[in-house]
DNA sequence: TTTGAATGACTGACCATTAGTCATTCAAAA
DNA sequence: TTTTGAATGACTAATGGTCAGTCATTCAAA
Protein backbone atom coordinates (compact mmCIF):
# COMPACT_ATOMS: atom_id res chain seq x y z
CA UNK A 1 0.00 0.00 0.00
CA UNK A 2 2.64 2.25 1.35
CA UNK A 3 5.27 2.83 3.40
CA UNK A 4 4.92 1.49 6.91
CA UNK A 5 7.11 2.48 9.60
CA UNK A 6 7.62 1.54 13.19
CA UNK A 7 5.98 4.48 15.01
CA UNK A 8 7.71 3.32 18.33
CA UNK A 9 11.14 2.75 16.90
CA UNK A 10 10.56 6.20 14.68
CA UNK A 11 9.72 7.84 18.20
CA UNK A 12 12.86 7.13 19.52
CA UNK A 13 14.85 8.16 16.77
CA UNK A 14 13.62 11.27 16.57
CA UNK A 15 13.71 11.90 20.14
CA UNK A 16 17.27 11.00 20.71
CA UNK A 17 18.20 12.77 17.75
CA UNK A 18 17.73 16.38 20.11
CA UNK A 19 18.78 14.85 22.65
CA UNK A 20 21.81 16.89 23.45
CA UNK A 21 19.53 19.63 22.65
CA UNK A 22 17.13 18.99 25.67
CA UNK A 23 20.66 18.63 27.75
CA UNK A 24 21.62 22.04 26.72
CA UNK A 25 18.44 23.89 26.87
CA UNK A 26 15.33 23.58 29.29
CA UNK A 27 12.42 22.67 27.66
CA UNK A 28 10.72 26.56 27.86
CA UNK A 29 13.25 27.53 25.30
CA UNK A 30 13.19 25.12 22.71
CA UNK A 31 10.93 25.94 19.66
CA UNK A 32 9.49 23.18 18.13
CA UNK A 33 11.00 24.33 14.64
CA UNK A 34 14.52 24.05 16.02
CA UNK A 35 13.84 20.54 17.25
CA UNK A 36 12.31 19.58 14.27
CA UNK A 37 15.16 20.67 12.51
CA UNK A 38 17.49 19.50 14.84
CA UNK A 39 16.15 15.45 14.00
CA UNK A 40 15.99 16.37 10.13
CA UNK A 41 12.20 16.38 9.72
CA UNK A 42 9.55 18.72 9.04
CA UNK A 43 7.42 20.50 11.80
CA UNK A 44 4.29 18.56 11.27
CA UNK A 45 6.44 14.88 11.66
CA UNK A 46 6.83 15.44 14.90
CA UNK A 47 3.36 16.17 15.54
CA UNK A 48 2.65 12.84 14.07
CA UNK A 49 4.78 11.52 17.21
CA UNK A 50 3.91 13.78 19.89
CA UNK A 51 1.29 16.00 21.03
CA UNK A 52 3.76 18.60 22.64
CA UNK A 53 7.49 19.28 23.22
CA UNK A 54 7.24 17.55 27.39
CA UNK A 55 6.50 14.33 25.32
CA UNK A 56 9.72 14.32 23.27
CA UNK A 57 11.77 15.10 26.88
CA UNK A 58 9.85 11.88 28.34
CA UNK A 59 10.94 9.75 25.61
CA UNK A 60 14.14 10.52 25.64
CA UNK A 61 13.90 10.44 30.00
CA UNK A 62 12.70 7.07 29.23
CA UNK A 63 15.05 5.66 27.24
CA UNK A 64 18.08 6.97 29.22
CA UNK A 65 16.56 5.97 32.75
CA UNK A 66 16.69 2.39 31.05
CA UNK A 67 20.36 2.56 30.38
CA UNK A 68 21.03 4.05 33.79
CA UNK A 69 19.15 1.57 35.77
CA UNK A 70 21.57 -0.98 33.93
CA UNK A 71 24.37 0.61 35.28
CA UNK A 72 22.88 1.19 38.79
CA UNK A 73 22.19 -2.42 38.86
CA UNK A 74 26.10 -2.81 38.10
CA UNK A 75 27.12 -0.53 40.54
CA UNK A 76 24.96 -1.91 43.37
CA UNK A 77 26.22 -5.85 43.12
CA UNK A 78 29.82 -4.25 43.87
CA UNK A 79 28.49 -3.20 47.00
CA UNK A 80 28.56 -5.27 50.03
CA UNK A 81 26.60 -3.57 52.58
CA UNK A 82 23.10 -2.19 52.78
CA UNK A 83 24.70 1.50 53.34
CA UNK A 84 26.98 1.68 50.57
CA UNK A 85 23.77 0.48 48.33
CA UNK A 86 21.85 2.99 49.72
CA UNK A 87 24.53 5.68 48.97
CA UNK A 88 25.14 4.17 45.39
CA UNK A 89 21.05 4.06 45.19
CA UNK A 90 21.17 8.17 46.23
CA UNK A 91 24.05 8.90 44.24
CA UNK A 92 21.64 9.55 41.09
CA UNK A 93 21.44 13.40 42.65
CA UNK A 94 24.86 14.49 42.71
CA UNK A 95 27.62 11.82 40.67
CA UNK A 96 29.22 13.30 37.53
CA UNK A 97 27.70 10.75 34.75
CA UNK A 98 24.48 11.20 35.36
CA UNK A 99 24.89 15.38 35.33
CA UNK A 100 22.80 15.19 31.74
CA UNK A 101 20.42 12.70 32.65
CA UNK A 102 19.37 15.36 36.12
CA UNK A 103 19.01 18.32 33.96
CA UNK A 104 16.22 16.36 31.70
CA UNK A 105 15.06 15.25 35.46
CA UNK A 106 14.84 18.96 36.79
CA UNK A 107 13.01 20.22 33.87
CA UNK A 108 10.57 16.75 34.53
CA UNK A 109 9.77 17.64 38.04
CA UNK A 110 9.22 21.19 36.72
CA UNK A 111 6.87 20.41 34.43
CA UNK A 112 4.84 18.06 36.45
CA UNK A 113 4.83 20.49 39.29
CA UNK A 114 2.76 23.03 36.66
CA UNK A 115 0.90 21.05 34.38
CA UNK A 116 -0.49 17.89 36.06
CA UNK A 117 -1.90 16.15 32.95
CA UNK A 118 -2.79 12.55 33.81
CA UNK A 119 -0.49 10.64 31.67
CA UNK A 120 2.17 13.05 33.30
CA UNK A 121 1.25 12.10 36.47
CA UNK A 122 1.02 8.39 35.92
CA UNK A 123 4.56 8.98 34.48
CA UNK A 124 6.30 10.12 37.05
CA UNK A 125 3.84 7.54 39.38
CA UNK A 126 5.62 4.89 37.38
CA UNK A 127 9.41 5.89 37.77
CA UNK A 128 8.81 6.87 41.41
CA UNK A 129 7.20 3.86 42.30
CA UNK A 130 9.19 2.03 40.53
CA UNK A 131 12.58 3.26 42.83
CA UNK A 132 11.07 3.63 46.00
CA UNK A 133 10.33 -0.67 45.62
CA UNK A 134 13.88 -1.16 44.49
CA UNK A 135 15.19 0.67 47.46
CA UNK A 136 12.54 -0.95 50.03
CA UNK A 137 14.15 -4.07 48.71
CA UNK A 138 17.43 -3.25 49.10
CA UNK A 139 16.61 -2.42 52.82
CA UNK A 140 14.59 -5.65 53.24
CA UNK A 141 17.77 -7.38 52.05
CA UNK A 142 19.36 -5.64 55.07
CA UNK A 143 17.15 -6.68 57.96
CA UNK A 144 17.15 -10.15 56.67
CA UNK A 145 21.12 -10.32 56.41
CA UNK A 146 20.53 -8.54 60.39
CA UNK A 147 22.55 -5.65 59.45
CA UNK A 148 19.83 -3.46 60.06
CA UNK A 149 16.46 -2.93 62.36
CA UNK A 150 13.40 -4.62 61.10
CA UNK A 151 11.77 -1.13 61.64
CA UNK A 152 14.04 0.49 59.00
CA UNK A 153 11.62 -0.64 56.63
CA UNK A 154 9.02 2.55 57.95
CA UNK A 155 12.20 4.98 57.04
CA UNK A 156 12.79 4.39 53.10
CA UNK A 157 10.33 7.24 52.02
CA UNK A 158 11.65 9.50 54.30
CA UNK A 159 15.30 8.66 52.84
CA UNK A 160 13.77 8.72 49.44
CA UNK A 161 11.97 11.82 50.25
CA UNK A 162 14.84 13.66 52.19
CA UNK A 163 17.17 12.91 48.78
CA UNK A 164 14.56 14.38 46.90
CA UNK A 165 13.73 17.39 48.92
CA UNK A 166 17.72 17.92 48.94
CA UNK A 167 18.26 17.73 45.38
CA UNK A 168 15.66 20.20 44.59
CA UNK A 169 17.13 22.85 47.21
CA UNK A 170 20.26 22.72 46.07
CA UNK A 171 19.18 23.26 42.17
CA UNK A 172 16.37 25.84 43.64
CA UNK A 173 18.67 27.83 46.48
CA UNK A 174 22.39 28.53 47.11
CA UNK A 175 21.77 26.81 50.63
CA UNK A 176 23.07 23.47 49.77
CA UNK A 177 27.10 24.16 48.37
CA UNK A 178 27.76 20.20 48.94
CA UNK A 179 25.38 18.12 47.81
CA UNK A 180 27.08 14.96 47.56
CA UNK A 181 28.28 15.75 51.50
CA UNK A 182 24.69 17.01 52.39
CA UNK A 183 23.16 13.77 51.16
CA UNK A 184 25.52 11.44 52.46
CA UNK A 185 25.19 13.05 55.83
CA UNK A 186 21.71 12.37 56.01
CA UNK A 187 22.34 9.00 55.17
CA UNK A 188 24.71 8.46 57.76
CA UNK A 189 22.22 9.92 60.34
CA UNK A 190 19.39 7.75 59.65
CA UNK A 191 22.14 4.85 59.73
CA UNK A 192 22.66 5.51 63.20
CA UNK A 193 19.02 4.69 64.08
CA UNK A 194 18.59 1.60 61.67
CA UNK A 195 21.99 -0.40 62.35
CA UNK A 196 21.73 -3.48 64.82
CA UNK A 197 23.49 -2.50 67.54
CA UNK A 198 26.31 -5.08 68.74
CA UNK B 1 7.16 69.20 38.50
CA UNK B 2 5.11 65.49 37.21
CA UNK B 3 3.15 62.72 39.28
CA UNK B 4 5.01 60.09 40.85
CA UNK B 5 4.35 57.39 42.42
CA UNK B 6 5.03 55.16 44.63
CA UNK B 7 6.59 52.13 43.12
CA UNK B 8 6.58 49.66 45.55
CA UNK B 9 3.05 50.32 46.39
CA UNK B 10 2.24 50.09 43.28
CA UNK B 11 3.85 46.99 42.29
CA UNK B 12 2.19 45.61 44.91
CA UNK B 13 -1.46 46.78 44.38
CA UNK B 14 -1.22 45.17 40.63
CA UNK B 15 0.24 41.89 41.49
CA UNK B 16 -2.73 41.89 44.31
CA UNK B 17 -5.32 42.49 41.65
CA UNK B 18 -4.81 39.44 39.82
CA UNK B 19 -3.57 37.49 43.08
CA UNK B 20 -7.00 35.46 42.47
CA UNK B 21 -6.01 35.25 38.84
CA UNK B 22 -3.11 33.23 39.92
CA UNK B 23 -4.39 30.99 42.31
CA UNK B 24 -6.84 29.75 39.54
CA UNK B 25 -4.34 29.65 36.58
CA UNK B 26 -0.77 28.39 36.66
CA UNK B 27 1.79 30.87 35.32
CA UNK B 28 2.37 29.18 32.03
CA UNK B 29 -1.49 29.59 31.22
CA UNK B 30 -1.73 33.47 32.29
CA UNK B 31 -1.22 35.72 29.34
CA UNK B 32 0.12 39.29 29.93
CA UNK B 33 -2.63 41.18 28.39
CA UNK B 34 -4.95 39.00 30.24
CA UNK B 35 -3.42 40.03 33.88
CA UNK B 36 -3.11 43.41 32.37
CA UNK B 37 -6.92 43.75 31.65
CA UNK B 38 -7.38 42.06 35.14
CA UNK B 39 -5.30 44.77 37.00
CA UNK B 40 -6.91 47.28 35.45
CA UNK B 41 -3.67 48.49 33.39
CA UNK B 42 -2.14 48.88 30.42
CA UNK B 43 0.21 45.45 28.98
CA UNK B 44 2.98 48.39 29.33
CA UNK B 45 2.42 49.27 32.71
CA UNK B 46 3.21 45.95 33.66
CA UNK B 47 6.60 45.97 32.27
CA UNK B 48 7.24 49.13 33.96
CA UNK B 49 7.04 47.25 37.25
CA UNK B 50 7.79 43.81 36.29
CA UNK B 51 10.26 42.22 33.93
CA UNK B 52 7.77 39.24 33.17
CA UNK B 53 4.95 37.02 34.24
CA UNK B 54 6.99 35.08 37.22
CA UNK B 55 8.23 38.41 39.21
CA UNK B 56 4.22 39.04 39.11
CA UNK B 57 3.96 35.49 41.08
CA UNK B 58 7.41 36.82 43.24
CA UNK B 59 5.16 39.61 44.53
CA UNK B 60 2.11 38.19 45.57
CA UNK B 61 4.02 34.97 47.30
CA UNK B 62 6.15 37.56 49.15
CA UNK B 63 3.10 39.70 50.47
CA UNK B 64 0.87 36.68 51.44
CA UNK B 65 3.99 34.52 52.92
CA UNK B 66 4.24 37.59 55.46
CA UNK B 67 0.48 36.86 56.73
CA UNK B 68 1.14 33.20 56.60
CA UNK B 69 4.28 33.87 58.91
CA UNK B 70 1.85 35.95 61.50
CA UNK B 71 -0.43 33.18 61.57
CA UNK B 72 1.66 30.64 61.58
CA UNK B 73 3.79 32.23 65.01
CA UNK B 74 0.33 32.41 66.44
CA UNK B 75 -0.48 28.85 66.26
CA UNK B 76 2.68 27.75 67.18
CA UNK B 77 2.99 29.70 70.48
CA UNK B 78 -0.47 27.79 71.26
CA UNK B 79 1.62 24.51 70.89
CA UNK B 80 3.71 23.25 74.05
CA UNK B 81 5.80 20.51 73.18
CA UNK B 82 8.39 20.38 70.48
CA UNK B 83 6.66 17.71 68.28
CA UNK B 84 3.68 19.73 68.11
CA UNK B 85 5.92 22.67 67.22
CA UNK B 86 7.15 20.75 64.22
CA UNK B 87 4.26 19.46 62.98
CA UNK B 88 2.41 22.32 62.99
CA UNK B 89 5.17 24.17 60.98
CA UNK B 90 5.21 20.89 58.33
CA UNK B 91 2.01 21.58 57.90
CA UNK B 92 1.79 24.19 55.63
CA UNK B 93 1.72 21.45 52.70
CA UNK B 94 -0.97 19.96 53.56
CA UNK B 95 -3.54 22.02 55.44
CA UNK B 96 -6.74 23.92 54.14
CA UNK B 97 -6.25 27.08 54.96
CA UNK B 98 -2.35 27.57 52.92
CA UNK B 99 -4.11 25.71 49.52
CA UNK B 100 -4.16 28.98 47.36
CA UNK B 101 -0.55 29.73 48.52
CA UNK B 102 0.70 26.25 48.02
CA UNK B 103 -0.58 26.59 44.15
CA UNK B 104 1.23 29.37 43.72
CA UNK B 105 4.27 27.95 46.09
CA UNK B 106 3.92 24.89 43.40
CA UNK B 107 4.82 27.08 40.23
CA UNK B 108 7.01 29.01 42.19
CA UNK B 109 9.59 25.72 43.10
CA UNK B 110 8.86 24.27 38.65
CA UNK B 111 10.09 27.96 38.07
CA UNK B 112 13.42 27.87 40.05
CA UNK B 113 13.80 24.27 38.88
CA UNK B 114 13.61 25.49 34.91
CA UNK B 115 14.95 28.92 34.53
CA UNK B 116 17.61 29.33 37.17
CA UNK B 117 18.00 32.84 36.72
CA UNK B 118 19.86 34.81 39.99
CA UNK B 119 17.10 36.79 41.06
CA UNK B 120 14.79 33.97 41.50
CA UNK B 121 17.70 31.74 43.34
CA UNK B 122 18.65 34.68 45.94
CA UNK B 123 14.92 34.51 46.16
CA UNK B 124 13.56 31.09 47.15
CA UNK B 125 17.23 30.64 49.47
CA UNK B 126 16.35 33.57 51.24
CA UNK B 127 12.73 31.92 51.74
CA UNK B 128 14.31 28.47 52.70
CA UNK B 129 17.28 29.80 54.82
CA UNK B 130 14.49 31.68 56.71
CA UNK B 131 12.00 28.98 57.46
CA UNK B 132 15.25 26.30 58.17
CA UNK B 133 16.48 28.74 61.12
CA UNK B 134 13.09 29.07 62.41
CA UNK B 135 12.36 25.97 62.54
CA UNK B 136 16.16 24.99 63.61
CA UNK B 137 15.57 28.00 66.60
CA UNK B 138 12.36 25.72 67.59
CA UNK B 139 14.49 22.38 68.10
CA UNK B 140 17.39 24.09 69.44
CA UNK B 141 14.40 25.52 71.93
CA UNK B 142 13.44 21.76 73.20
CA UNK B 143 17.36 20.75 73.71
CA UNK B 144 17.34 23.22 76.27
CA UNK B 145 14.09 22.13 77.50
CA UNK B 146 15.40 18.69 77.76
CA UNK B 147 12.73 17.21 75.67
CA UNK B 148 14.85 16.18 72.58
CA UNK B 149 18.75 15.13 72.33
CA UNK B 150 21.69 17.54 71.47
CA UNK B 151 22.12 15.38 68.55
CA UNK B 152 18.58 16.25 67.15
CA UNK B 153 19.84 19.13 65.68
CA UNK B 154 21.73 17.52 63.07
CA UNK B 155 18.22 16.17 61.54
CA UNK B 156 16.55 20.06 60.80
CA UNK B 157 17.88 19.36 57.24
CA UNK B 158 16.55 16.17 57.38
CA UNK B 159 13.20 17.23 58.31
CA UNK B 160 12.82 20.16 56.29
CA UNK B 161 14.11 18.23 53.29
CA UNK B 162 11.78 15.52 53.63
CA UNK B 163 8.44 17.61 54.36
CA UNK B 164 9.35 19.13 50.78
CA UNK B 165 10.22 15.75 48.90
CA UNK B 166 6.61 14.34 50.02
CA UNK B 167 5.01 17.46 49.02
CA UNK B 168 6.76 17.30 45.58
CA UNK B 169 5.89 13.68 45.10
CA UNK B 170 2.32 14.21 46.25
CA UNK B 171 2.18 16.81 43.77
CA UNK B 172 3.94 14.97 40.78
CA UNK B 173 2.68 11.60 41.60
CA UNK B 174 -0.47 9.50 43.02
CA UNK B 175 2.03 7.83 45.30
CA UNK B 176 1.05 9.73 48.27
CA UNK B 177 -2.47 9.44 49.04
CA UNK B 178 -2.80 11.43 52.23
CA UNK B 179 0.14 13.55 52.32
CA UNK B 180 -1.24 15.03 56.15
CA UNK B 181 -0.79 10.89 57.27
CA UNK B 182 2.22 10.56 55.10
CA UNK B 183 4.27 13.63 57.39
CA UNK B 184 2.91 12.84 60.23
CA UNK B 185 4.31 9.50 60.37
CA UNK B 186 8.05 10.76 59.34
CA UNK B 187 7.79 13.64 61.78
CA UNK B 188 7.26 10.68 64.17
CA UNK B 189 9.54 8.41 63.12
CA UNK B 190 11.87 10.95 63.66
CA UNK B 191 11.05 12.16 66.94
CA UNK B 192 11.08 8.36 68.05
CA UNK B 193 15.06 9.10 67.88
CA UNK B 194 15.29 12.69 68.67
CA UNK B 195 13.27 12.22 71.81
CA UNK B 196 15.04 11.58 75.11
CA UNK B 197 14.60 8.35 76.79
CA UNK B 198 13.26 8.64 79.86
C1' DT C 1 -2.92 84.52 38.90
C1' DT C 2 -1.91 82.58 34.64
C1' DT C 3 0.53 79.76 31.54
C1' DG C 4 3.41 76.59 29.24
C1' DA C 5 7.52 73.78 29.65
C1' DA C 6 9.22 69.80 31.85
C1' DT C 7 8.66 65.30 33.38
C1' DG C 8 7.09 60.85 34.71
C1' DA C 9 3.31 57.57 34.06
C1' DC C 10 0.71 55.21 31.02
C1' DT C 11 -0.76 53.13 26.79
C1' DG C 12 -1.94 49.98 22.91
C1' DA C 13 -0.53 49.41 18.17
C1' DC C 14 3.15 46.99 16.49
C1' DC C 15 6.76 43.32 15.64
C1' DA C 16 8.96 38.97 15.99
C1' DT C 17 8.29 34.52 17.31
C1' DT C 18 5.83 30.48 18.50
C1' DA C 19 2.62 26.38 18.74
C1' DG C 20 -0.16 23.87 16.28
C1' DT C 21 -3.03 22.76 11.77
C1' DC C 22 -3.96 20.96 7.36
C1' DA C 23 -4.05 20.84 2.30
C1' DT C 24 -0.82 19.13 -0.54
C1' DT C 25 2.93 16.36 -2.12
C1' DC C 26 5.56 12.23 -2.27
C1' DA C 27 6.75 7.46 -2.73
C1' DA C 28 6.09 2.73 -2.27
C1' DA C 29 3.15 -1.14 -3.02
C1' DA C 30 -0.49 -3.49 -5.41
C1' DT D 1 -2.12 3.41 -12.76
C1' DT D 2 -4.18 3.59 -8.39
C1' DT D 3 -4.19 3.53 -3.58
C1' DT D 4 -2.71 4.96 0.79
C1' DG D 5 0.16 6.21 4.65
C1' DA D 6 3.90 9.42 5.71
C1' DA D 7 5.98 13.79 5.44
C1' DT D 8 5.83 18.51 4.84
C1' DG D 9 6.01 23.58 5.35
C1' DA D 10 3.04 27.52 4.42
C1' DC D 11 -0.44 29.34 7.17
C1' DT D 12 -3.17 31.04 11.37
C1' DA D 13 -3.87 32.65 15.81
C1' DA D 14 -1.91 34.01 19.87
C1' DT D 15 1.83 35.55 22.74
C1' DG D 16 5.66 38.23 24.89
C1' DG D 17 7.81 42.19 24.80
C1' DT D 18 8.88 47.17 22.77
C1' DC D 19 8.42 51.87 22.04
C1' DA D 20 6.79 56.17 20.09
C1' DG D 21 3.39 58.91 21.34
C1' DT D 22 -0.25 60.74 24.78
C1' DC D 23 -1.73 62.40 29.05
C1' DA D 24 -1.79 64.53 33.60
C1' DT D 25 0.46 67.01 37.02
C1' DT D 26 3.57 70.30 38.77
C1' DC D 27 5.75 74.59 39.25
C1' DA D 28 8.71 78.47 37.75
C1' DA D 29 8.44 82.53 35.42
C1' DA D 30 5.80 86.20 33.60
Amino acid sequence: MAIIVDKEQKKRDIALACKDLFFQNSVKDLSISTIAATAGVGKGTIYNYFNNKEEILFEIVNVLLRDHDIVKREKLSRESTTKGKIKVFSDFFYNEEDLELRELYKDFVAISLSSPSKEIKDFQTNHATYYHSWMKGIVQEGIEKNEITPESINLVQTICAANEGLFIASVSTNRIENLEREINLHIDAMFNFMERKK
